[in-house]
DNA sequence: ACGCATACTTCGTGATATGATGTATTACGC
DNA sequence: GCGTAATACATCATATCACGAAGTATGCGT
């Protein structure tokens, strides 16, 4: 899986990552990495974008000395991962497209 | 359909747009419209790429004193929509991991 | 003391989709 | 016969994006 497919996947992973609770960088690449592997720069980019477009906030807070970003997800983000739903009716009616009927063979 | 999900479907569009048997730019967009829409730049973009990396074949033929390019699907361009079916079964591992238990409602 | 894990940031790059624009011919209505 | 739309392909500029590389800084284990 090293292709354009993870595109379009990628912000939801990190919104679903953040659905059940606030977490923070570290935690979410590792919480991902069963389902998906992104890297540090990915990550923060996406954070970035996801926060411009008002999907998820950002805290800073102390933790054992060190700073940390935990992120959480607005109302725009969750109405966000309701759309995915809806997009994947489509991207599944594609896929169906590509696949189809291969007979004759 | 307007965002990233698109990118990863379109190459495979394309090449399955073709792989029942040759065809032309604006016929593929045309017989595209119905699964996916895409506009000229678009589609020539990708033809151009899937040249390059021997997807497919080009000739040049006339038609009513036109030119007309026409693709033909290669065997490396069958063997990337074999493993695209393989790439899918991880796009829908991470899908089933963005919608997974939502329960506690 | 050293290395590793944690934690976030910035920069540069390559890939990509797409709109805009251009060229050229045929088909069709009026 | 004239204009417009459809056919058909090409090129350019732009914006978005994932990602590696490299940097900064702290805490923990040995």
């Amino acid at each position: 899986m090293d292709n354009q497919l993870k595109r379009g996947l990628l912000d939801v992973c990190v919104l679903s990552a953040i659905r059940e609770g606030e977490s923070y960088g570290y935690k979410i690449i590792k919480d991902l990495k069963p389902c998906i592997a992104l890297s540090e720069s990915t990550l923060y980019t996406i954070l970035k974008r996801l926060e411009t477009a008002s999907m998820l906030t950002v805290r800073s807070a102390e933790h054992d000395g060190r700073l940390r970003k935990y992120y959480r997800i607005t109302e725009g983000g969750l109405k966000r991962l309701d759309e995915f739903k809806e997009e994947w009716r489509e991207v599944m009616r594609i896929y169906e497209f590509v696949n189809r009927e291969e007979k004759s063979e």
